[in-house]
DNA sequence: TGCGATCTTGTGAGCGCTCACATCCGGGCT
DNA sequence: AGCCCGGATGTGAGCGCTCACAAGATCGCA
């Protein structure tokens, strides 16, 4: 409900400063060779008559839209919906409107008809926020003719990507449990479809063999607690710690071996990935990686912009995962690796 | 790189068709009067040139644009989220096209600007999704002219509202622990400005009264696991159960409690809110209510796109919330309510 | 003082579509 | 056979803007 004397256009704006309509399209569209005192009269007819062009007709002439389209897999869980949230941010920033796709299923027909839903719409990039590979894969091989921007995952021609070096946090979780005396250290995988779990799994695998060390046992999940719950119940006597690829299932885990009767990290160390705000207050605080979900997300915006506006420059390097170190890793019990299980009698409580 | 001869028009289409442009409008839109060979002719063009309307076009002649416009607030946060997840996922379905704007601190002014922005691109709705009142607020009271929608929250002349029954959440969660024999039960609130804390806090209250109890301890946090633990760490002795209003706080009082030497359910019963993926694998596994966020996020959508084709029903009324029971709810502990504090000595594992 | 070079402004076309209206066609009626 | 009517199709205008170009205003320099 509303006074609806009918929006303004550039010919109104035109009329009451007394110029032309075309006048008016070079002030706002900041075109030089305008007089001061001109540009300035226009400005204030288009304040008085609280005109704002319409972007529908600017896209159907232009054929740009100041619009990107944004894909996104992974539903609700911390890390993609962070990106999404940073990235939608950095873009209203811009004064860009990005339209949202979300998949839940990975179906490759729905990858594909939001992708020409985006196109249709002129949108002039995409991104995709997906760890899953085949999404990105469907979009990389669309021939687009705008830029595309996605999460780190394998490369494809034309596609930029930006991340976190998941390859180094694998390492890293896996350096800070040799580090503290562990020598059988299994890895609970993501799922592997999702390039970052790979890397991840890839990392664990590195390090341990530069430590002279075997990988073994390893186990994928699909980034639930309840994947690393089950993995916990299978979980083998003879290790002393595992590296999950990412918290949630971190979590599922230390349920499931707590039932068990083992103490984290007394009679296994658990890290995680990700860093999401449960971790520093799960039982025990977990020592985890922390990925900055912010900054790829701006990253990516950022990186998308400039590639839009036809800047060439490579896009900025993966960022560092940390290790931040809380109270479920511990260093492995000296002596004997075996027959830990039956340890867990009671202790009087710790103080502090 | 690509082909790019160039989008065929509804004039190609036209032409390949041998008909006017005004007959493929017609096709197109579904209109009758089109004689079915030649509408078969036409759509026969039509997959034979690839052809897809421009939406820019469309818009600028009908000012309507099958875009939705989505203000969200929540950050990451498990509900918001889905939510926003499933109006997304919905709004595909339907072939509707979606612009979103996360905030992430509640600036009016940045509320205010959104909505503009969208109103500019031709939105034909706007949902919020938002528990912040200040966000609501703001943009009911903009006259808009396009239907709005809105999460439950105080009602507005115009607005639409579709949720979850918060109050009677509150009630349940509290009903059980009073069943369960509790007498002293507190209460951690969410953020004031939030509709869906205040009316969990209601619940309780009343739910309290009803039973002849005192409401006294209420804290107030700010949904995070780690206003959950500033509460846990200052809470009264002769409290023997607390209602937390989400399941993150729950989560942070646990972690307190526990390090107070507390136990949970035995010493202090815990009722957390949402059932989040996390909260069955808590340490203990966590009693909560379930909100059926998909269906809000659909039931959203779908009210919003009714009432932009002239649809006046009323929205469906709100959805109830589940308990569902875990296992950090247990009975009162019989006899003396205080001096449980040094009842934490060590007890053998219990079997399974 | 005058004429081209430069800055400033205006004019017209057209982006791809829908809307309002005009025209055409065939069949049932007298 | 002639006429009217309604279904099928075509015509032209115009949505609000930018682009290419033309024209007018200004200035410098000889």
């Amino acid at each position: 409900m509303a006074d609806a004397p009918r929006q303004a256009t550039i010919f109104d704006v035109a009329r009451l400063a007394g110029v032309s309509h075309q006048t008016v399209s070079r002030v706002l569209n900041d075109l030089p060779n305008v007089r001061p005192a001109t540009k300035a009269r226009v400005e204030d007819a288009i304040k008085q008559l609280r005109y704002v062009p319409s972007p529908a007709a600017r896209a159907l002439v232009t054929k740009r839209s100041r619009t990107i389209g944004l894909i996104a897999t992974g539903g609700t869980e911390f890390g993609p919906s962070s990106t999404v949230l940073y990235f939608n941010v950095a873009a209203r920033d811009a004064r860009w409107s990005v339209f949202t796709a979300n998949m839940v299923d990975s179906d490759p027909g729905s990858a594909r008809a939001a992708v020409e839903a985006f196109l249709r719409q002129n949108v002039e990039g995409i991104a995709v926020i997906s760890g899953r590979e085949g999404v990105t894969d469907i979009v990389a091989g669309m021939e687009l003719t705008v830029p595309l921007i996605a999460l780190q995952a394998t490369a494809h021609a034309g596609m930029m990507t930006v991340g976190v070096d998941q390859y180094a946090g694998g390492r890293a979780a896996t350096a800070h449990l040799i580090a503290l005396g562990h020598r059988r250290i299994a890895h609970l995988a993501g799922p592997q479809d999702s390039v970052d779990a790979r890397e991840r799994e890839r990392g664990w695998r590195d390090e341990l063999a530069a430590a002279g060390l075997a990988a073994q046992v390893v186990g994928a999940g699909d980034w639930t607690p309840t994947s690393g719950f089950a993995f916990g119940q299978t979980l083998a006597d003879e290790v002393t710690a595992v590296f999950a690829a990412n918290d949630q299932m971190a979590l599922g885990l230390i349920h499931a071996v707590t039932e068990r009767g083992l103490r984290v990290p007394e009679d296994l160390s658990i890290v995680g990935f990700d860093d999401i705000p449960e971790a520093e207050h799960m039982a025990p605080p977990l020592t985890t990686l922390r990925q900055d979900f912010e900054r790829v997300g701006r990253d990516m915006l950022v990186t998308l912009l400039g590639r839009i506006n036809g800047d060439a420059s490579e896009p900025m390097g993966p960022s560092q995962p940390q290790l931040v170190v809380r109270a479920s890793t511990a260093e492995a019990a000296p002596g004997t690796k075996t027959g830990r299980r039956q340890a867990t009698l009671a202790q009087a409580p710790a103080a502090d």
